[in-house]
DNA sequence: TGCAAATATTCGATTATTCATATACACGAA
DNA sequence: TTCGTGTATATGAATAATCGAATATTTGCA
């Protein structure tokens, strides 16, 4: 595969690779959605949603209707959706391990020096 | 969804957004490697493929076994596969735009300050 | 026209990622 | 033990992503 490809790729995990942005695909799946209902569901600033949807715009992972004064958005390939479901199909399976993750998570960030485990 | 779920997703999805790690799991589809196989197939050093290999080794993505001085590394789960497998049925079909896409990342690069095309 | 609502963009500070270099570690053979 | 090979980690500089605040833009309506 050449690697003009694996940077598309790469690309587009990159965008899914938030938090907010993943709350915001999950919002999609019953349908489109305005700004400010998006905002409003997510308790989102409207700064923020925009920044956030400008990513997923860029990326076409997301299409946008405008009628009138709102913008609607939708996802545009519900293979996306399916990722999001094998993911968390993937993580309920690794739950446990999931859950440490994260725990290591915080305490790198409290105790940013600390070493990995050894296996 | 709680947020837990999506920050556990993000994190995987930001493993995964990097040209050289998705070059290594491809790689890693038929079968276990070892590092130094990883480095001569895809042209690393051998301190780069270490620090992505320890990227998805973190996540879980991956798991390594020890032989002798070798390390074997290969995917954790099939499920992780799937997901491989969905988003290179994505990229087909979206192939022509993410040429586009591609093409105009490489003019921004180029003419940094003009604008998006308005919608 | 002028105003208000909905959305988008810009800017600057902060934090995270990436790469190369150097160094450390682990193992097997001598 | 020492050496050589394979792998991992630490460090620092460069680059990119993030957020909030401020500002623009577009549209509908008075």
């Amino acid at each position: 595969m050449p690697d003009s490809l694996r940077r598309f790729k790469a690309g587009i995990f990159q965008a899914l690779a938030h938090p907010t942005r993943i709350a915001i695909l999950e919002q999609m799946k019953g349908g489109e959605l305005t700004v400010s209902q998006i905002c409003e569901r997510l308790a989102l600033e409207q700064a923020n949603a925009s920044q956030h949807l400008a990513v997923l715009r860029h990326k076409n992972i997301v299409v946008s209707r405008k009628e009138g004064n709102l913008v609607f958005y939708s996802l545009r390939d519900p293979i996306l959706s399916q990722v999001l479901d094998l993911m968390r199909e993937y993580f309920q399976k690794h739950l446990q391990e999931a859950m440490a993750l994260l725990q290591e998570e915080r305490e790198v960030r409290s105790y940013p020096h600390r070493k990995e485990a050894r296996r």
